[in-house]
DNA sequence: GTAAACAAGTTTATATTATAAACCAAATTT
DNA sequence: AAATTTGGTTTATAATATAAACTTGTTTAC
């Protein structure tokens, strides 16, 4: 009945995350944070365990002098983030 | 631009539940575990905390001569989930 | 009638996770 | 050149979820 749900996925930070690369082919790191409001710190974990996982890709380089920090969803993270959405569907239909 | 998800929902099994009984008015613990697959240790501690939060109600009685835990939804719960819902679908929804 | 198995949970312990705090290096500003 | 800011990482702590063990009472099988 309730489809388990990616757990790499069902976090408040990592969601924002994917749902914001789902929409804008890469990100960097400041504009991470800054639409999600979360700390670097947290942050950067988080990218970790996406990247771990797979999901995403990051590439490090430099915007002028300034260090940058680019993530971008892979297709494994489109698919996985599109399963989780469709799973998480069946808990919010309330059949009332 | 992400709205804080209540962590009280945020969270498989508790979600699992909140769905369920916002589709039947009551529900009994053996059915709930039977939906959701949970352990009895886990349903447990997630229908205390839930009610805790005044998001269900728990009425403990006998079904012939059997323990039975009746938990339902309370008016609180319903809006915490109805809210809980529309603040998610804001990380579904890819802009893509 | 009593021993074994089962039902319905609760309590407690453990493992995982999220979050925050502290830190670091380089660049920029004053 | 000292102070501040940017762009992060590492480490420590707090919260959470989950599983394992236990309790109480009930059937069922001998």
């Amino acid at each position: 009945m309730f489809p388990k749900l990616d757990p790499l996925l069902h976090s408040e930070l990592r969601l924002a995350v994917m749902s914001i690369l789902a929409g804008v082919d890469e990100a960097d790191f400041s504009y991470l944070k800054k639409q999600t409001g979360a700390t670097s710190g947290n942050l950067s974990v988080q990218i970790d365990k996406l990247t771990t996982a797979g999901y995403i890709t990051v590439e490090k380089g430099f915007k002028g002098k300034m260090p940058c920090t680019t993530c971008k969803m892979t297709p494994a993270g489109r698919e996985a983030f599109d399963s989780y959405v469709t799973a998480l569907k069946e808990y919010l239909a309330t059949g009332a």
